[in-house]
DNA sequence: ACAGTATATACTATATTTAGTATATATCTG
DNA sequence: CAGATATATACTAAATATAGTATATACTGT
């Protein structure tokens, strides 16, 4: 994997948005579809791309798809949301929003079904 | 400037490239072009559209413009430069190769005219 | 004013990326 | 097995980016 494949990859807004969410932990598509108010087709085609290029994982939790991040290329990703989480600028405050509204989707789902332990939860975002 | 054109421009290898040598101190496009082996045209609309982006600065002496870089993102580029230089991958280690070829290119230039200080040289390959 | 060198731009062809609509697949539930 | 939910894919239209050829501009030295 070339590090102008990933460079490509968060060059684009919408991309780097689901690294930056997926950085802070696994997600299935229809939680990163809710937070980020993208179309399904839109999502589907852009984690598919992803995951094609290596930078992403995902596995099936009975209708689920739940993605993950692989971050190859030796922390460059890491290395670069740290960096924009602490910047000032607008794309960067984004993250910031999407991952607030990451942690609130995930209590709200934890709440409906009382059952799962909100740790398991907040790792795999599984019920 | 938004961020994700900063990704977007070192995204492409040859840009990269660009951004890699200027790093390392400003350059005029005729011996940027020596050390890529790219068309004139290709070196000249590349630094244009860097420059639209407000990556980039020039100014002219004599037929020669001098191109330098302005890191506007607060060090996001240099940032990625000092990791890419020490990270071990294909492009990574064309930056280096770029950079010895800068070093022995300005070497010649200055050794052709005796007259100029090869500090000045250094700086700003103006001779 | 002219020839030479360095750089930029206009225009065009081509390739790559993105977005949308419709449809398919996979899994679960009753 | 039928209906519901979640996700993926095929196909197409549209937008963007890239590359090449030819031409223009800007400056220097004669």
């Amino acid at each position: 994997m070339e590090v102008s494949e990933i460079y490509k990859c968060i060059a684009d807004p919408q991309r780097l948005r689901i690294i930056n969410l997926l950085e802070a932990g696994p997600l299935c598509v229809c939680h990163m579809q809710e937070i980020l108010e993208v179309p399904q087709v839109k999502m589907s085609k852009q984690l598919s791309s992803m995951k094609q290029l290596g930078l992403l994982e995902a596995h099936r939790e009975g209708t689920w798809m739940i993605y993950k991040l692989v971050d190859p290329v030796e922390g460059l990703i890491t290395a670069n949301l740290c960096y924009l989480r602490e910047a000032a600028c607008g794309e960067c405050s984004q993250l910031q929003r999407d991952l607030t509204k990451r942690k609130k989707l995930i209590l709200k789902v934890t709440k409906i079904e009382n059952d799962c332990p909100q740790e398991v939860c907040e790792q795999i975002a599984c019920c």
